[in-house]
DNA sequence: AATGAATGAGTGTTCATTCAT
DNA sequence: TATGAATGAACACTCATTCAT
């Protein structure tokens, strides 16, 4: 009648974790269920749940129970999708940081001055933040929660977010719109400038409205390395 | 992710119990001694155990009897000392952001000069966090599995080490040595530069020496809002 | 005695929790299990380990480990159906005093004449006690531990079982078997009576076998109140 | 630095005991300190603080340290003239215990007529239990708590005082004034009627004043005992 | 004799994970 | 495939007891 075992659940710390498949690449998330329609569908399914989740209460307070009641399906199905709660957070914060990468391309799309494309950038980065509140914060408590392989995988992803932006100052820099900068410094500038939004959220929310806030952000962290001719073409005001 | 803890526990028979801080502070910490001398000593022993294991594991992998043993003091001793892990917790984090308050204004002393004023502001405040890299991590990490009240108190803390830098930079603006700015938003941005060095250490550790990523931080974040005056003044290079 | 037992755990993040049962009766008993007949069963299972360990350890120095063990079950199934050590006093004393309710009742079917059928509910109360002579024992130790709005619970099960014996000497007043007495206290010192049996068990098993312990009673504590027409009925010898 | 050891504790389920010197009776109690005159006072006034907790939460639920602060004095001291928590425990039932038969007696002094003398004991019974209400649960509670050979102890306090009403029954018989009874068995119901006061003072003290219920006790439990001499001599009414 | 800080075994409770159905 | 009941290791927390001062 008894059945179920258990394993060894956490603190499995600093030491060595199951070895994972020799061959296997760190953000590969191993199935049960081979119809990979399937998988996609439920994969979806529960990880937006478990943003929801984590986002609102954290990685560790989140149970895998809360987790598949939360997406509507029993807690043994998240084990034919997931090898364990860590492949969870893992897909989870992969969802987020990818969010980024996916959004805010398709909204440079067509804009071609070097400048406006930053502004833009940032503009859009700052508006999915909002979005997403709680959810980049979660990327910030957590993401040393997963293991350090896996750890790298999100910040991969961070980066290439960074080179987005990166691109479009060097363009602005190129085209003498701007004045040469340390370009990945102030990328990186950026992109804390807009997760600040989420993360001191709590002060900054109190004192601007997001477009004020961004208005404020693009006044101080983009025009001032403007050049004559990049800053007669927008005005901050 | 350790739970299975125990709060209350029984019935809590008849007489009273939990009398509620009648007019304690969020930040008050109860203790079971009363020898403040002793208070003080054994907290100070406990929390900085508790600093380097929540910095290394985090807090919800990191075990009251691993904290013990870290400290070399038995489990029970703990509980002396602290109503609960939450208590262990806040103070953790106020020992990592009152450092901050306490090492910076020191540094300042005697120097006259606003701009010089600032970098030293920042230089120094990019060195304590060199120094605590993980427990800065640690404070973003931790701080939401603190209580509401409580979490306000690091807030709080942030808040002032904040307005440090805007002093700073508003002796600046009012000196002349710089252009008027949005001197809370600069404060900000000034400061996530500092923070970054911890949380984004894997990515700019491997570019910059600290030395070096101060120098082109004052570069990017101080000097493009000095006014001939203030640019005379320093030279960045 | 145990404690260090854990209750809430968790700095309780996020999220609404302890919704309180909104209009759940004190002596509802939740479960995570949904299966009313599984609910059923395996409730029956734990709680009759417990009542065993309870009677002859107390409430105190049983252990969830023990009941578990002794019901054949693993420590976490009793958590499915339990909130809490709590819950599982609440369903044992219960079970003891319902068992008072039930098995009485039937015994009296068939019997009209008023006397016997008062003379037949003591005898066959003390029968109870006597098998759960422990358990017994318990509801006077420890319903104090249960919390106050339930032990009014077992207060309310005692009081029913007090009124069949009411019921009885009221029939025999009514029916000029009996001279009009106090019929409250006069079952509550029958109840008493039956108890005793149990609680001075160390004392009167010497000196009685249970029949002559029921004969003994019945001439003390019935005859005397008899009227001719019911001292005619019964021999008392 | 570290010093205090950890003893078992308790559970000490089923099994032997620590043996106790081979020739201490049972009810002694081990004290560390040697004059007298201080070991009487100390643990009058630690085991006075132990009846008031142990009466109002039970024995489980309190603390040793509650205890010592509840009579002024240091954990550590309570060590000095007990040997454990079941030490304390035993000297407080037999505090209780032995005060009912150190008033019952004083009471009957100058009283001649046998009912008169056995009304009066149940008064000063049911007079004591009315003070000392939450005692006289706490020896129904935690008289098994103590280890089996202390709880002969309680048992024979016990069984004196019930003497005392066996003496009273019996010279009623003998002077004639009540019909020949088993007077022992009259006597227990007697005590527990005493008893009931306390034990379900929940429903009883709703429905009688201690005067009113004392009365109709009489009148339910002696009076129909009586001869005609004995109820010529008391009217109870 | 008295104190009270320190100890650490012991317990209630949680939840990641499994597996029979 | 999907379910959800069952498992049991792990951990926060308590408190009887000791002993240096």
């Amino acid at each position: 009648m008894p059945r179920g075992g258990s394993a060894s659940r956490h603190p499995r710390p600093a030491g060595a974790r199951t070895p994972a498949n020799p061959a296997r690449p760190p953000g590969h998330v191993e199935s049960v269920v081979s119809d990979p329609r399937l998988v996609e569908t439920r994969r979806a399914q529960v990880v937006r749940a478990a943003v929801r989740l984590f986002a609102s209460q954290g990685y560790y307070t989140t149970t895998i129970q809360q987790i598949a009641r939360e997406a509507g399906v029993s807690t043994g199905l998240v084990y034919q999708y997931f090898r364990d709660k860590d492949d969870v957070l893992l897909l989870a914060l992969m969802l987020v940081i990818e969010s980024y990468e996916h959004e805010i391309p398709p909204k440079l799309e067509g804009i071609l001055q070097p400048v406006e494309r930053l502004c833009t950038a940032i503009h859009t980065y700052c508006a999915i933040v909002d979005r997403w509140r709680d959810a980049t914060v979660l990327t910030y408590r957590s993401t040393k929660s997963l293991r350090p392989e896996r750890r790298t995988l999100i910040m991969q992803g961070e980066t290439r977010t960074n080179q987005i932006l990166e691109r479009c100052i060097l363009d602005c820099v190129e085209s003498g719109h701007m004045r040469p900068v340390n370009q990945q410094l102030l990328a990186y500038s950026h992109v804390l400038f807009c997760h600040a939004w989420a993360l001191k959220h709590w002060a900054l929310g109190q004192r601007y409205t997001l477009g004020q806030y961004v208005r404020e952000g693009l006044r101080l962290l983009v025009a001032p390395y403007l050049t004559e001719t990049g800053r007669a073409l927008r005005a901050f005001d």
